[in-house]
DNA sequence: CATTCCGCCTGTAAGC
DNA sequence: TGCTTACAGGCGGAAT
């Protein structure tokens, strides 16, 4: 479900309004992607500071007398959080319950590939793992053309399935790689090395502006995406390609086409979008 | 090393 | 109506 901007979207729903209260109680449903990594009474106590993100994860950022560190929270392909002062008993897909005295954060994940994990740090145990090898943000300086071309160079890999990979830069998931590329004109297929500096200039801009509109429309809600608040999102309204085989394009009329890459729907303009 | 494929789970919709 | 199949927004790790 949640790419960079419905991450982003659920974070600012509760970051502010978690910040500053202490831990006192978890609960713990079914198992997710990893085991949560630390004893749960450990963490009673322990004081949130702040909650950032990192790519699709978040950190929330824990300090205490008994432990310091945070946990890495990941929404997988299903994942919500909720935030509430009471949001009742937890029911089959509620994975995990952060109980503070200022509200309970909730993952509801019917599909389990989320995960919450505990870490010392983000540069330590397994947030440092899972962390480490990310691509840069993509709102930050550090997502230039020339950082997009280099990632690129040399490799027969079809961009689109570079852009998802991560490593090159983050939170560009299955539908935003497809709209980036269709407003970059570039045909999803084309050959990671055949990208030149000028291509990559118009990705990279893309790529920002996609996710930046997505992140104002409160992200894409295709089936039952919700924030903190359970505000749902209105992006899937404003695609250009995703989820509009058949229909015609917005720029030319030509139908739009979608195709199979690495067993994942990949949707583009055969007229806009150039190899 | 680069790339492709598998598997983790459950829900929903389409097809028969 | 009921059963089977395909597909869904992610990602680590095994296989090639």
């Amino acid at each position: 479900m949640p790419e960079l901007p419905e991450v982003e979207v659920t974070r600012r729903s509760f970051a502010d309004r978690i910040a500053g209260h202490r831990v006192r109680g978890v609960g713990l449903g079914k198992p997710l992607r990893w085991p949560l990594g630390c004893e749960v009474a450990s963490l009673i106590g322990a004081s949130v500071h702040e909650v950032v993100r990192r790519g699709k994860y978040l950190w929330v950022d824990l300090g205490g007398p008994q432990k310091q560190g945070g946990l890495l929270l990941h929404l997988g392909m299903s994942g919500s959080l909720s935030f509430s002062a009471d949001p009742g008993p937890a029911g089959p897909h509620d994975h995990f319950d952060l109980l503070t005295t200022g509200g309970v954060l909730r993952l509801h994940d019917p599909r389990r590939f989320g995960a919450v994990v505990w870490s010392p740090s983000r540069e330590r145990g397994m947030a440092a793992r899972l962390l480490s090898t990310l691509g840069v943000e993509p709102f930050s300086e550090a997502w230039t053309a020339a950082h997009l071309h280099q990632g690129l160079a040399g490799r027969s890999i079809a961009v689109k399935q570079a852009l998802l990979g991560g490593h090159i830069v983050v939170g560009v998931g299955n539908i935003y790689a497809s709209e980036a590329l269709f407003h970059a004109r570039i045909h999803p297929a084309t050959a990671a090395g055949r990208i030149g500096v000028v291509r990559a200039g118009r990705l990279v801009q893309a790529v920002r502006e996609v996710l930046a509109q997505a992140v104002d429309a409160g992200g894409s809600s295709l089936k039952d995406f919700r924030d903190a608040h359970g505000q749902s999102g209105h992006f899937q309204n404003e695609t250009a390609v995703y989820g509009r085989q058949g229909q015609p394009c917005r720029i030319c009329q030509t139908p739009i086409r979608r195709m199979l890459q690495g067993q994942r729907a990949t949707y583009w303009c055969p007229q806009c979008q150039r190899r």
